[in-house]
DNA sequence: CTGTCCTAGTTCGTATACAATCTTCGTGCC
DNA sequence: GGCACGAAGATTGTATACGAACTAGGACAG
């Protein structure tokens, strides 16, 4: 019943008090959530994560209320916050926007890429292949993310991260085994460096009809434990 | 010296005490930054507005972070709340993805556009030519925002809402006269009637650059932050 | 045995208090 | 006269206290 524990091993080292202890508390749970360390449905007590990160509430609040706006957790009037778990509908919309944002982006990217930059795309790809289950979710996120930050364009850039992050809660809800991610990426590396825009593309919108099909919607693959999502449409307090 | 007479006028009638006066607040500041009655550069003292609005600085603390990460205002340290002055690459960068964004997204408004739709749009161009200049700014936002909303997303929805709240802002910052958009907004109609993709992405892509070409963007350097504020405008509008 | 109601415990929502920081304005020195 | 320094005022950042709502468990009636 005590979750402080289970909240210490996120904290860290976040020694920062006093300064911007937020961003750092902000990192530790995103992380946790995108790695899949913190399961969809998953509750957040705010005085656990208080006492784990050795702050007040009031700074657990803030964070919690900046993730809910990115649609990362939950936050139910009088009832707290959760992990979020997507719902079918709204994990295809994620699917639909990314193809139609990253394809849209892509356009931008591929006259501004430079060898540098699928170098570096190259190395999350390397250590995407290599790594755990739970890392490997977090590296093909970053990869993502690299790859649009070459449009250099800050607003795109933070729109897609939020629907990358709320890919990868929708992988933990709805995910099989595991998602062709992270061995197909060497391919899109390679369409990059012949660099004609249609093909690059086409395999992008592939890429993400892939993993969406990869899905299972017919179960709760998870515990699941809210069946709010699934039935009622009670009254929610989530801002939109 | 005293702000509460001013925010006052934006409070109206929020007297949804305890239950939901969030969102309330939120808006009431909204409509106040998007029709210009707040500028850029002005501040937002906490207590002012918890005494207009008659709720704890908690409250207002809750909503300006929530306007925050929507940049709508900037939240400096222990420097308080001010309505966000873009600087010219932010506004660039905001009409860049624009065009991206609504161009790719004309392609899945075009088959859903029902003729209820385009009364819907009709109605809100006709309030368009008719409204005073602030509500006019509002209203074109809301010709955008309705465009966007028939292509049933809320994910892309809500990342085109924040991009069309921020334009408001800029133009605040860099418009000269009056922005040609109002007036424009019926030839799109037409062309969506006529149900050609092509010209309408065309004429979405030219309709944001006119707007983002009638900019003056001389004013101000693009490396500091807010300087023309806080030498150029200096006044707040204290009406009385 | 099952369902409902009631009570106890926990968690959240709001307001307020106090400390830290920034800003402003006045004074003194160069 | 201008600049630097310092103190007072104002504003924000954080923590805590108290009230309200929800959850869970048990007792009693059907």
């Amino acid at each position: 019943m005590n979750d402080t524990r289970q909240f210490h091993l996120l904290a860290g080292q976040v020694s920062d008090r006093g300064a911007r202890s937020d961003e750092a508390i902000y990192q530790a749970l995103w992380e946790a959530i995108v790695e899949h360390r913190l399961s969809p449905g998953a509750r957040l007590p705010e005085d656990a994560l208080s006492h784990a990160f050795g702050v007040s509430r009031t700074t657990v609040r803030r964070v919690l209320q900046r993730l809910a706006l990115e649609q990362l957790v939950t936050l139910r009037q009088n009832r707290g916050a959760q992990i979020t778990s997507p719902t079918p509908s709204e994990a295809r919309d994620v699917f639909r926007a990314r193809r139609l944002m990253e394809g849209a982006l892509l356009a931008e990217v591929l006259p501004r890429i430079t060898p540098a930059d699928l170098k570096a795309l190259e190395a999350i790809h390397e250590r995407e292949t290599r790594a755990e289950r739970e890392h490997a979710i977090r590296l093909s996120a970053e990869f993502h993310s690299r790859l649009v930050a070459i449009a250099d364009s800050p607003s795109l850039s933070e729109a897609l991260s939020q629907l990358i992050s709320r890919t990868s809660l929708i992988i933990a809800v709805y995910g099989r085994a595991r998602a062709g991610c992270p061995c197909e990426h060497i391919e899109l590396i390679e369409l990059l460096r012949a660099g004609a825009l249609a093909p690059v593309q086409r395999w992008m919108s592939a890429h993400l009809t892939r993993i969406e099909a990869s899905l299972d919607f017919t179960a709760s693959g998870d515990a699941l434990p809210d069946f709010e999502h699934l039935f009622g449409h009670h009254r929610e307090q989530s801002a939109s």
